[in-house]
DNA sequence: TTGTATGCGTTATCAC
DNA sequence: GTGATAACGCATACAA
């Protein structure tokens, strides 16, 4: 009975293991995983494969990382990992990352403002060589870059006071158009856009200022909070009251759409019928929910998949100015925008 | 014009540079960085902590995970991070984790169940200290355990056979029976349990097994694909034909319930009155479709805390039987099960 | 109580 | 072409 076998004992097979198998330096081994095509003579190159082989070994990435100061690792930091938004986007951008070599590093800041530095932090301490950000963005913007620590960024759907960094979103202008032009011609006359509080928040923003900028449409906007249905109920009776043409919503996101439908379930109105609705955002509900949700689709994957690939191509080094992508939506129209 | 500074320029701050900042050496340095309390002078902890603070200086988790072997990391697998649920518990294991100083590293799947063992063996690499696992589990039973590296693990939702390991989910026999029973107390007399394809998934068989089992009860069940639209109408269309009672559906997760409300309403029925529907799953619009849908909410949060604080446990040593932990679910009663 | 030296698993710089 | 060897940033056994 010589030595107790240890529970979990799974001694990591290391490059040293592999070059006693096979007969060889480390240095050897090495130049194998790296440079495999120059520099090898084809026997010892095969002896090395056959032991990489036999052995199952797997180079350690936290060793490499720390010699080459790379970790192909990439750091996403998510608003609200909870809105699937953000879950559409990361998933695109995780599939890009990984075509690309890097595996991502998440971290949620489950709506905490607060914690978006840490996060970053945290993200970079492990090395990750870039950083794909859709948060509040309301930290102050030195201790944000100073826990970027010079990395490259791009910014998701948000962007940031002073950051002159990559951007990849919606067009808000032209989903914000669409919607109004489909709500026309659709046979709507008054508009009310309903947004979830500015806060600062650039998509909001913009999806205001689109509305607003808009030639010869009657129409308003205002904020809701969840805590306010009384508010938004009232709003929706009092546009209704004063509309001489049919009125309709539009509503900023997934959220404010499951508002707006709430309220006017309350009030007893039947949606396109009594009122239009049209949201940013589609989703797989939308279809039921009343006589279908009409939607501006976004295109989340192609988004998550071009915010990675711009992160990508600034790790490795392109150093042009800041580039801002927007990519238009797709109008999906339902019932809720039927008037007949 | 001395040198040129390149951009992203930004040399860590090591152990070294405090240990030079404080004219101490870099043993003592860590010193106070792990056992702060005890081992120290007074006033040379003093001089390091002020040399931390003044260089902002973090150790580096990677060489820490190298030198230690231990990487305050885990790893979480998720069949599908668009999946509502997964979320849910994802987000509740981490912020377990997170307060026990761990940080997960997320892999997601997108569902296709050869990339199992590729993610666990990706996570390994990075000596994450242990696994939540949430995904198909249809990969050979040795290729995953040889991934694991003899790691502690914790499944959530979903067993695997031949994996004595910690598990956590709803606990289905408690859910599928208070489904019955409510659909009968609220007056529904024949039932159809619809279900993904069962796959081996422990969670659906165990669903079914529950209805099966139960005593006096009129039932039958049934599994439906996404491509098979059309046979779902029909089945719902039978079971209408044949019910001498008013009959009512059990959904097994939220995506049936989907495709339940779709096809109900290519039927133009109206769901409580002419058939009654309870799904598995609350979410969030539920309330408003149609006349809203009953449904059996997971303690999704409770679900994550507990996965992790299992595997934090084992982590930390615990080495007794595997455990199997059942948590109700909750029944939320809407207009999809009022006869009326 | 503090400093010196070694090694974790790699890669890169030198010699040979 | 290939093999020693140093270094990445850190923690610890050992010496002082």
């Amino acid at each position: 009975m010589a030595d107790i076998i240890r529970k979990n004992a799974a001694p990591r097979v290391t490059i040293a293991d592999v070059a006693r198998h096979a007969g060889v330096s480390k240095a050897t081994v090495s130049r194998f995983l790296n440079h495999r095509d120059t520099l090898l003579s084809p026997e010892i190159s095969e002896r090395v494969a056959a032991a990489v082989e036999a052995l199952s070994y797997t180079p350690s990435p936290m060793a490499q990382a720390l010699k080459r100061g790379r970790s192909r690792l990439v750091g996403l930091v998510v608003a609200d990992i909870t809105n699937p938004y953000s879950v559409a986007v990361l998933s695109g951008a995780e599939q890009a990352c990984r075509r690309a070599g890097f595996l991502m590093m998440l971290f949620n800041l489950g709506n905490d403002r607060e914690r978006e530095s840490v996060g970053l932090r945290i993200l970079s301490s492990y090395q990750v060589e870039g950083f794909i950000l859709n948060t509040m963005g309301l930290e102050r913007e030195a201790v944000v870059t100073q826990a970027l620590q010079g990395r490259p960024v791009v910014l998701v759907d948000r962007l940031r006071q002073g950051m002159d960094v990559d951007f990849v979103s919606l067009d808000n202008q032209q989903a914000i158009g669409m919607c109004v032009r489909h709500l026309t011609e659709s046979g709507y006359g008054e508009f009310l856009l309903v947004t979830e509080p500015l806060d600062g928040i650039s998509s909001r923003q913009e999806r205001v200022a689109a509305f607003e900028a808009l030639q010869g449409v009657r129409g308003k906007w205002m904020e809701t909070r969840p805590d306010d249905h009384a508010g938004l109920v009232d709003a929706l009776r009092a546009l209704r009251r004063q509309a001489r043409r049919p009125p309709a919503l539009i509503a900023g996101n997934a959220v404010v759409t499951m508002r707006i439908v709430a309220a006017a379930a309350e009030l007893g109105w039947q949606l396109g019928r009594d009122i239009g609705l049209v949201g940013i955002d589609d989703t797989l509900w939308a279809p039921y929910v009343g006589p279908g949700i009409s939607a501006v689709a976004q295109p989340t994957d192609a988004l998550g998949a071009l915010a990675a690939q711009c992160l990508i191509e600034r790790m490795e080094g392109l150093d042009t100015a800041a580039r801002a992508i927007r990519l238009p939506g797709t109008l999906v129209a339902r019932g809720s925008t039927r008037l007949a």
